[in-house]
DNA sequence: TTTTCCAAGTAAACGCTGTTTACTTGGAGA
DNA sequence: TCTCCAAGTAAACAGCGTTTACTTGGAAAA
């Protein structure tokens, strides 16, 4: 980008504000309580303004997810690359428990909401998802190398993992965990994780 | 209910007519399309009659939950109640799956989406979800007196299991299996699956 | 039999929503 | 100095869930 020409980055400053602005008032309400009219007003520009930026609602949406998606990765990078594979494979799944319950937000855009999804060629969402799922299948591989997790493909094994993480997150982001009243879902949810390794450790 | 009276029978089946309707639409369109007015037009009356049946578009669809609710108890009674817990547990899983594959819009209903959600005291979708559970839990319970998953809580095991089967299917309804380009998402989720059951056999 | 009354249904409106059409305006470049 | 265009806007459009105010057909009361 052109960050010496100051038209240019008038430009980009705007499009930073709304999405900032959008951002803030969708973790507060929720993706139909951000209205466009509610987003104009609080930078103080008319609704049509943002279609200036923005193709529509969705595409604003789809531009957010990508900070959140960057945001997931820097949680991933966090985990050490070398060690006992599944010491590693345990962070990579407390780190994503951690991104969920700090950013449930950004966990629904990225994961649940439908409107955020891209139906381009070059969706750059999808090279991050890529990349993430990069990190957790050479994890465990460096674990099938360790004698773990042994005669199963790696692409199924990753598969079977995301998704044990992903239905604890989910179910709590979407309150159907309201069911057991006598105890936070956010320690439920760690103790149910730490039952699923220990099962992986002694596979 | 009251079914000689063919005054309070004729008010029952105009609102078992919008229900019908109502979770046609919904199949075919999602929530946001099945709008009242659309229900209103297939049924050949107005919008505001549909009010006269229903407090709000959230109480239909809390009351279509319902009936979802009701179709997948029935699944999980197809499963045997004797014979080697763990098969059954396999079996619970499985069924699980097809109840989601066979109604992805009616899981979306009961699992995912957040307006069919209930905060009446007497919410009966929460007791035939509590009901479910006990079907799970019951048969974690006869795998440990087998020899199983020793050493930990029935409702923590029972949360981590649901997760499982409830990660796979959420990631297949809200498309963010997509990136496995090469294979259709369902043999997919079995396969992830089979390997969990394999895990919890050898755990 | 006549009158009353109410449940069932409706047309039209209200206040929202995302989005578009048609317009103004300030300032850079010719 | 004049032209032109990018940036911004007011107002409208179509659609949404929902409500107000109204009509009407038929059972029950007189």
């Amino acid at each position: 980008m052109d960050l010496e020409n100051p038209k240019a980055r008038e430009k980009m400053e705007m499009r930073e504000k709304i999405l900032h602005t959008a951002s803030q008032l969708f973790v507060e309400r929720g993706f139909e309580k951000t209205t466009i009219r509610a987003i104009a007003e609080e930078i103080g520009y008319s609704p049509r303004t943002i279609y200036l930026y923005f193709k529509d609602k969705d595409d604003l949406f789809y531009q957010m997810s990508l900070d959140a998606f960057k945001l997931f990765v820097q949680y991933f990078q966090e985990v050490p690359t070398d060690g006992d594979p599944l010491d590693r494979l345990c962070k990579l799944g407390q780190k994503y428990l951690s991104f969920a319950s700090e950013h449930p937000g950004y966990y629904d855009l990225m994961f649940i909401l439908r409107s955020p999804m891209n139906h381009d060629e070059n969706d750059e969402t999808f090279e991050i998802g890529m990349k993430s799922k990069g990190i957790l299948k050479a994890i465990v591989s460096d674990c099938q190398k360790a004698g773990y997790l042994q005669g199963y493909e790696i692409e199924h094994l990753a598969l079977m993992i995301w998704a044990e993480v992903h239905g604890l997150v989910s179910l709590h982001i979407r309150e159907r965990l309201k069911m057991y009243p006598d105890m936070d879902s956010v320690p439920r949810i760690e103790q149910a994780h730490e039952i699923f390794v220990d099962m992986l450790r002694k596979f």
